[in-house]
DNA sequence: GATAAAATTGTGAACGTTCACATTACTGAA
DNA sequence: TTCAGTAATGTGAACGTTCACAATTTTATC
């Protein structure tokens, strides 16, 4: 790496101050058993020399690396966006870094890319999303490597994971629009193989159910959360014989597809078909009109994550915990009632 | 670290395979002069064994640490998350890693902290528009530490930088407006502290002097980038006794405040006012309506800045290299000839 | 003032690599 | 067959730490 020939050691600050190496080490961690005296002066030589210490060989020695690994599979969304803004603000105060992994460019096996983590410079790593967990889990259970899950409930319950009640966002936002009096509601679902998309859309049937309105497949279309399916989705339900009076899409980005489709459709929000998504995500509050959502909270979501994962590498044999933080509804101006509707309730 | 017990090592591997761990680290690096069958045997013993390679150790021992460092002061906004998509996909095909440095969280002094990034596990370092870039760039040229500054000129010459033609972007933008027929056109500028900003601004007044037009300070609102900061520029401009016709915001962010300070006024966007934003963020195209602006390439110039650092690694007497992207007016439909405007040109 | 106990400091090895150099094995020409 | 020359492999040290343990100093107790 040939990192400038001014790479002060350990060494050199321990000759400075007159002191072995290892009470220089003992300074630089704060460990106990040293004379005020010695380590004021070991102090005062490591600033003379403007010493800083080397992570890859700390870490090589047996101690922590203060990195934490986070996996995810596309960078740039507003979604990871929140989610790392959590993260980071947890690690900076724990003066950690955060190293970056996306899954979508690797070719080689997955298990042998997690093994490669395990090995790498990270403590531990969180995994946002995971399109196929079990092949990491399994490794990194095997491996003992610290490790927590974000958005996704993992294989079982035996996985450290933070994630939002989705079910009960999905219902309530649902029962929000049954309560305004729409009785064909719309449904685009996310990507079917994440288990948040299937409970997202158990929660839009279930508050169907408790209404008694019978579920219609009809008005379900398979999305795959980005917003060219919301858009498709919306222009097929807007098509339909009997077009749906609200449209609740599994998260904003989609629900910004349904927006555009219904106005290319000269159909108006909220007076002609009602809108609701899903995250909360900042854009959501300044598109127009501004969207009734589910917020999650993205942020804390990292945050608790990030907490926990530090908990786990501190002390590795602490029990599993699961979090399960509430949704909540935030009401725009994407809803009202159906234009057919005579009031009552 | 206790990463479990089964760490396979080079030496493991020599050992099944019945060679020298030199021999294996060879392989590893793939130098030549090994024969192929002794090649072929040690990697049957790597995959036997599960080998991977340690990062820190190769790191420590003058390898490459195969890991980049990127210091941006925020993430979660989409402008960071295009350029690190940009950055992520050259990485992917260079083998590298990327290591997250955020900025607002240090409390030490800033070149300290370049100190430890030199020393840290990073072979170079991508700067995302840095706020004081003095503090990192002395200490960085001084280490003879790679790095490519993004979205920013540097101090001087010397500095290797991948920005974008703000001024050039700007004074398109204005003069699209002038064309329409604008005569009075608001400005609310960015952050006046960067370099961009008062490109952008310079551009803006350079358009206006090349068409005639007399720069009025009472139309320019100074901003900071951030959104409500384009809401209370457009409310101040809006209330002008003499309002302009159009208003040009520093970025699309601010530009989505604008738009909101104008529906407040209960006034249309483009019929009563035109609005124009910089960058072309992906929503740009989702609000309503899709907002015409400046396209900068932030996903490219993440991609080249990754590229000439990854050269600068590789060699870093290369040549200091500057380059500026063209950026492009995308023209949506935010805007429209004023009401007053009779026509002609 | 001697002695054990405790606090402080130092020593040596290890972590898993790469690199410069030394050694051995192989090739082909005299 | 012998010798040089090259290709292939091996050896030893180094990178900058941390850790277990050994050695030393200080402190407290009688």
């Amino acid at each position: 790496m040939k990192k400038s020939s001014n790479n002060v050691t350990i060494i050199d600050v321990a000759s400075e101050a007159g002191v072995s190496y290892t009470t220089v080490s003992r300074v630089i961690n704060n460990k106990e058993n040293v004379r005020p005296e010695t380590r004021e002066r070991v102090l005062m030589a490591m600033t003379r020399l403007g010493y800083v210490v080397d992570q890859r060989a700390r870490s090589l020695a047996g101690g922590r690396s203060q990195v934490i690994g986070l996996l995810v599979h596309d960078v740039g969304t507003s979604y990871i966006g929140e989610i790392i803004r959590g993260i980071d603000a947890e690690l900076a105060s724990a003066q950690y870094d955060l190293i970056l992994y996306t899954t979508h460019r690797r070719k080689t096996k997955e298990s042998a890319y997690v093994a490669t983590l395990t090995r790498g410079l990270a403590d531990g790593l969180l995994l946002v999303l995971p399109r196929n967990p079990g092949a990491y889990l399994e490794t990194l259970r095997q491996y003992h490597f610290p490790h927590v899950l974000i958005d996704h409930r993992g294989l079982d319950e035996e996985t450290p994971a933070v994630a939002a009640a989705n079910r009960q966002g999905a219902y309530n936002a649902t029962k929000y629009l049954i309560e305004l009096g729409h009785q064909r509601i719309g449904f685009i679902t996310g990507a079917m193989d994440q288990v948040c998309a299937q409970d997202r859309l158990e929660g839009y049937k279930a508050a169907l159910v408790d209404h008694g309105i019978a579920f219609d497949p009809e008005l379900v279309y398979e999305g795959d959360f980005f917003q060219p399916s919301g858009y498709t989705g919306a222009s097929a339900l807007l098509e339909l014989p009997r077009p749906p009076s609200a449209i609740f899409a599994s998260n904003d980005v989609s629900a910004f597809g349904v927006m555009e489709a219904v106005r290319e459709h000269h159909l108006h929000i909220p007076e002609d078909i009602s809108v609701v998504g899903f995250d909360d995500i900042p854009q959501a509050a300044h598109v127009h009109p501004p969207l009734t959502t589910v917020r999650q909270p993205l942020e804390e979501m990292g945050r608790i994550a990030t907490r926990m994962l530090l908990e786990y590498i501190a002390d590795p044999h602490l029990p599993v915990e699961r979090v399960e933080l509430p949704t909540e509804l935030v009401i725009r101006q994407s809803c009202q009632p159906p234009k057919s509707w005579e009031g009552g309730g």
